[in-house]
RNA sequence: CGCGGGGUGGAGCAGUCAGGUAGCUCGCCGGGCUCAUAACCCGGAGGUCGCAGGUUCAAAUCCUGCCCCCGCUACCA
């Protein structure tokens, strides 16, 4: 199987925070579990460079834009790294090669007639030097500058995305789960149904952006040109190859709510007209929501949420964003939760757990574990495990197959009072028992990890290495009877330590 | 106005598509254990599943109406 998957990629203008970082990690989750499948994948991720306003910002600083993008660009670049997210290409929208795509794309578009002409109207504000809509405006007046803006007129180049109402229509009828989660399906196909009307895909007097082929007094509106980074970015991706080819429609893309519009209607419109295949599907996802007022409160001068990493690493924050909301809906994440989470299930449940066990097999086994009586029922809830990892990844339902995992570190830790190894190794007449025991909790723990992985990409390996078991991350792995006999085991030391919680005062 | 989401024990949520004794995490109360990061395990109290009708042997779940909260309503990245 092939799987191509992006990120939308980030305005490079504004800064990262955890919203985007949220994207970004469940991505990487997804990801990762395809890897584990053994599926061809590719992650792209990156940055959406030419807005007018990168230009104007660039401009009162001073700056070349292109030296002024260079150099912010690298708080993004930061952003995969800061959350441990594995990206096979980091695409820049100013990239030459992005460019000749969207100006192919674009000419094609306009070669089959859905490129036309007209006049647009609308609110410009003068101090910005861009268009304003109704909505951004406050009391009539730029929300930025306070001026009211004036109507102008400007001849674009318009996109007939009226002539695809029926396609895409027939696509969504089509293609029931072109977009989930359903709700957000039922949204867009609702919206194409409403009517669609043509809209600008050029912005006359910018010196910014991709030039219009047939026409280079004028730029691509910067969204057109956005969303074409999906495919622009697997032509040169790797020098001499065409990705296209490979990955190409096997695209997945992840987005949130709030552009739900430009990829759910106006890109397979766009793709459709310029001759292209639509994407395989659209997974839409909510906001983690944070409580600004605790933020601030048990946070301090601890700013941005993302520094929350530098102090519980970043597998617990990947953790505690995927947990504690329903992937794909809204939902309330706290700081303190995510402090609750770290002690609680990652230090008390999962790093305990890994304590307890390799000490009782040092302990009473000189740090030895080998295969006994095989365990019928940690084996089958180890087989349901792995296939419900698929069932719920296909399903793009992340929280809840950390939940189906997480049910495993549970039963093992109730597997340990039920058989309470430290009564067996007092009674030489059960030591086959307790050796039973002692590798079923290894190697549950071992294959639990090995679920776990999409999550918690550093914490695996920590759990494999205490078990003295290799680093292999196969999803046929997660499966009972995978640990062979193995010596040298030794009390773990702590996975999650005990952390201060950050305050005002730290 | 239209479209969409939400309203489930003190808190946060799952369950609603395919009706069948209301589930999870935290908090609270009580008990057990001692391998382990003062961790772990068990039990208990606590809910008219927003409101009112309807369908059904049976409704959190389907239908109708209503109330409250939130988002979107198109060329802002």
């Amino acid at each position: 199987m092939r799987y191509y998957l992006t990120t939308p990629i980030y305005y490079v203008n504004s800064s990262p925070h955890i919203g985007h970082a949220y994207t970004t990690i469940a991505a990487d989750a997804v990801i990762r579990h395809h890897k584990q499948r053994g599926d061809e994948t590719f992650f792209l991720t990156g940055t959406d460079e030419n807005a007018s306003k990168v230009y104007r910002v660039a401009e009162e600083r001073g700056l070349d834009p292109r030296a002024y993008v260079d150099e912010i660009v690298e708080q993004w670049r930061e952003l995969p790294k800061r959350v441990d997210a594995e990206y096979d290409f980091f695409i820049r929208t100013s990239d030459e090669g992005h460019h000749r795509v969207v100006q192919a794309f674009l000419q094609r578009i306009y070669d089959n007639g859905d490129i036309y002409q007209d006049v647009y109207s609308g609110l410009y504000c003068v101090q910005c030097e861009e268009f304003k809509s109704e909505a951004d405006l406050v009391d009539g007046r730029c929300a930025e500058h306070g001026v009211a803006p004036e109507r102008i007129e400007e001849t674009n180049w318009f996109f007939r995305l009226s002539a695809y109402q029926k396609t895409l229509l027939e696509l969504y009828d089509r293609r029931p789960e072109f977009v989930l989660p359903r709700f957000r399906y039922n949204e867009a196909r609702s919206f194409i149904a409403g009517g669609l009307e043509d809209f600008s895909v050029s912005r006359a007097g910018q010196p910014w952006g991709v030039p219009i082929p047939w026409d280079p007094d004028q730029v691509t509106y910067v969204w057109v040109d956005a969303l074409i980074n999906y495919l622009s970015a697997l032509s040169y991706a790797r020098d001499g190859e065409d990705l296209r080819e490979t990955f190409w429609p096997h695209a997945h893309h992840l987005l949130g709510k709030d552009i739900l519009r430009f990829h759910c209607v106006y890109w397979p419109a766009l793709l459709l007209a310029a001759g292209f295949e639509v994407p395989q599907q659209l997974f839409v996802h909510g906001w983690l929501l944070l409580d600004d007022r605790k933020i601030s409160k048990s946070l301090g001068n601890v700013v941005d949420p993302l520094d929350l990493v530098d102090v519980y690493g970043s597998d617990a924050v990947r953790f505690w964003a995927l947990r504690s909301v329903s992937f794909g809906q809204d939902g309330n994440a706290s700081l303190d939760g995510l402090h609750e989470r770290y002690e609680r299930e990652l230090g008390n449940d999962l790093g305990n757990l890994v304590s307890r066990t390799t000490a009782m097999i040092a302990r009473y086994r000189a740090g030895r574990i080998a295969p006994a009586e095989p365990n019928d029922e940690l084996s089958a809830l180890l087989e349901r495990l792995r296939a419900r990892l698929v069932e719920r990844f296909d399903a793009w339902d992340l929280t809840g197959a950390l939940e189906e995992a997480w049910e495993i570190v549970r039963w093992l830790n109730r597997h340990v009072e039920a058989t309470a190894p430290w009564q067996l190794a007092k009674d030489d007449a059960r030591a086959r028992e307790l050796d039973g025991v002692l590798y079923d909790l290894a190697d549950g723990l071992r294959a639990v990890a090995v679920g776990l992985s999409p999550f918690l990409p550093r914490t695996t390996p920590q759990i494999l290495a205490a078990l003295r078991q290799p680093v292999d991350l196969g999803l046929e792995r997660v499966a009972y009877g995978a640990t062979p006999a193995t010596d040298g085991i030794e009390a773990a030391v702590p996975l999650f330590p005990r952390v201060d919680q950050p305050t005002a005062a730290a």
